[in-house]
DNA sequence: TATAAGTTGTAACAAGATACCGTTTAATGG
DNA sequence: CCATTAAACGGTATCTTGTTACAACTTATA
C-alpha cells in the first residue's frame, strides 16, 4: 500500500509532542520488558521497533523492508514478518488489520486493548486506550461464551484537522 | 487464506438455524433494499451473495472465485472484487479484516454496527450486534473530534464448542 | 563440548488486490 | 426513436502482501 514512505502524506500525529523523546522512551520500556521477560531484543528487532517509533506512523511491512534495505540489512519478506510477529505478539507493536500496517505501541508496558483510529487523508493513527470498547466487546464476547484471544478495533475516518480542512 | 473450500473444517455457526430458510429471507431483504434504492442486484452481485449466503461461513475473495468459475462465469479477480466491493458498501456483506475474508451480513436490513467473532478452531463467524461496543466506540472517537467512516471489531479466539473440545 | 532451542539467511511461491483499457448495458434527454 | 452519458462488465497485466520450507548459524544450558 504504502511503498512510497518518501510521497506519502506528511504523518500528523493527532497531539504532536516531543518526538525524540517518546522514541527513546519507548525504546527503554520495550527494553526493561524484555529483560524483565527474558526475552531476546536482538539488533533486527530492536531495529524494526526504532524503525517504527521514528516514523511514528503505520508502516506496511515492505516500507519496514526497504528501510531495513537502506540499511544494508537483508531485504527478504521473513525478516520483516518475523520481527514484526515478535514485536506485535509481545504488544510492542499493533497491527492495523484495515490498512494492513503496523505501528509501535504507544503504552508498551501496560496492558491495554488499544483502539485505533486512522486518519485516511493525512494517514495519522491515533492509539487510543478507551477502556470502555474494550470492555463492551468483552462483554458482548463473555455473554455468548466466546473466548477472546486477540481484538482488532478500528475505525477510519478523518482526524480532526482533516475534517477542518474539508479537502475531502 | 481459505482458497481449498472442500477440505476446510466444517463451518459451525454459534447458534444454528433452518439455513435454508435464512437464506431465502436474507437474499429477499437485499433485494427489496435494492428496489428500495434504486440499486443495481445485477447477476453476478446476486451470484455473489447467494455464495456468501449458501457458505454461510468466511469466504476469501477467490473462495467465491472459485464458485463462480465452477458455474461457468468469468474467473478474473476483478469480478468477485467488484461484487464484493458493492455488497460491502451497501452493508449487504462485511469484510473481515483480520482475515481478509467477507460475510454475508444477517441484518442487511438493518442499520448497525457489526461485532465479529471469529473461530480460529472451527472458522466459523458469529455477527454480534452488541450496540454497547459501537456505541462506546463512537464515544472516544467523537470525544477527540474524530469522524467514523467506517470501523472493524472483531475478534478472533475460541467459539463455546470448540472451547469445550479443548482441542487447542 | 554436546545439545537443544531459538534466530537468521535465502529462495520460491501463494494470496490478495488494483490499474487500465475497451466493450456492453442501462438510464436519460432530446 | 436515437444520441448521450454513466455505470457495469470482460479481460490482461501487474503489484502488493504474506507464507512456506529449509539450511545455517547463534545462544543458552547441561
Amino acid at each position: 500500500m504504502s511503498s512510497k514512505p518518501d510521497t506519502a502524506p506528511q504523518p500528523v500525529a493527532f497531539n504532536s509532542r516531543d518526538h525524540g523523546r517518546c522514541v527513546r522512551k519507548a525504546a527503554a520500556e520495550v527494553e526493561a520488558e524484555c529483560a524483565d521477560q527474558n526475552l531476546r531484543l536482538t539488533p533486527i528487532r530492536r531495529r524494526v521497533l526504532e524503525i517504527l517509533l521514528e516514523e511514528h506512523r503505520a508502516l506496511g511491512a515492505y516500507d519496514v523492508l526497504n528501510r531495513l534495505a537502506e540499511e544494508g540489512q537483508p531485504t527478504h519478506p521473513p525478516v520483516a514478518y518475523r520481527a514484526l510477529e515478535f514485536l506485535v505478539s509481545y504488544g510492542f507493536a499493533h497491527k492495523l488489520e484495515k490498512i494492513n500496517a503496523f505501528v509501535a505501541c504507544a503504552r508498551p508496558s501496560e496492558e491495554h486493548r488499544p483502539v485505533f483510529l486512522i486518519c485516511s487523508a493525512c494517514n495519522a493513527v491515533a492509539e487510543d486506550t478507551a477502556a470502555s470498547v474494550g470492555a463492551a466487546l468483552g462483554q458482548a464476547a463473555g455473554a455468548i461464551g466466546f473466548a477472546i484471544a486477540s481484538a482488532a478495533i478500528e475505525a477510519e475516518g478523518l482526524c480532526p484537522s482533516c475534517r477542518g480542512n474539508a479537502a475531502i
